[in-house]
DNA sequence: CCACGGTGGTAGA
DNA sequence: TCTACCACCGTGG
């Protein structure tokens, strides 16, 4: 059950569990068949959604978000959730190596299955994933297209040639 | 088991 | 620089 959430970059989906946040999606050119209006949303969830739409917008737009949903982790592994939650730690602005975040968590060799949990972030955006290069600050990989990566750190202040 | 990645480091052109 | 090669480790088949 998505629900739209409409930006200047399109329209993004936000999947809500009992718990909370627990997926986004970037914006599809098809639209998915089982779309509902955010009216229909229970009211926990309403308030959740409006808070998503209003931290996705100001993250779009460069700026820290002012406060987030719940985010729903538990259908993570116990080591992606580590790694989703170090995510959640890089400020905006700031970058981190695969290297480094591996280490953050104590599994300092990690470094290749941290990209591995990177790629499968639910929340792309709100858990900063973007914000994760590899080593001698190159970009490095991004599952939601590398375009993306670029966009979101670029209204951040970090460009990046190519 | 095995193969595959959003890696990282080294070696040699 | 760029390429080749290898150690690394969680996931999914």
């Amino acid at each position: 059950m998505p629900f739209p959430i409409q930006t200047s970059e399109g329209s993004f989906l936000a999947y809500y569990s009992e718990n909370g946040l627990e997926r986004l999606d970037f914006p599809i050119h098809r639209e998915p068949k089982g779309l509902l209006k955010p009216a229909e949303l229970p009211l926990p969830m309403r308030q959740w959604h409006t808070m998503t739409t209003k931290a996705l917008e100001q993250v779009l737009a460069g700026h820290a978000p002012e406060a987030l949903p719940p985010f729903d982790l538990s259908a993570g592994t116990e080591f992606q959730q580590r790694v989703w939650n170090a995510l959640r730690r890089i400020t905006l602005g700031k970058t981190n190596s695969y290297a480094e975040m591996a280490a953050s968590i104590g599994q300092p060799k990690a470094t290749r299955a941290v990209g591995s949990a990177c790629g499968a972030n639910p929340i792309p955006v709100l858990i900063p994933c973007h914000r994760v290069l590899a080593a001698n600050h190159r970009l490095g990989g991004f599952s939601g297209g590398l375009d993306w990566k670029r966009k979101l750190l670029a209204r951040e202040g970090l460009l990046f040639p190519d």
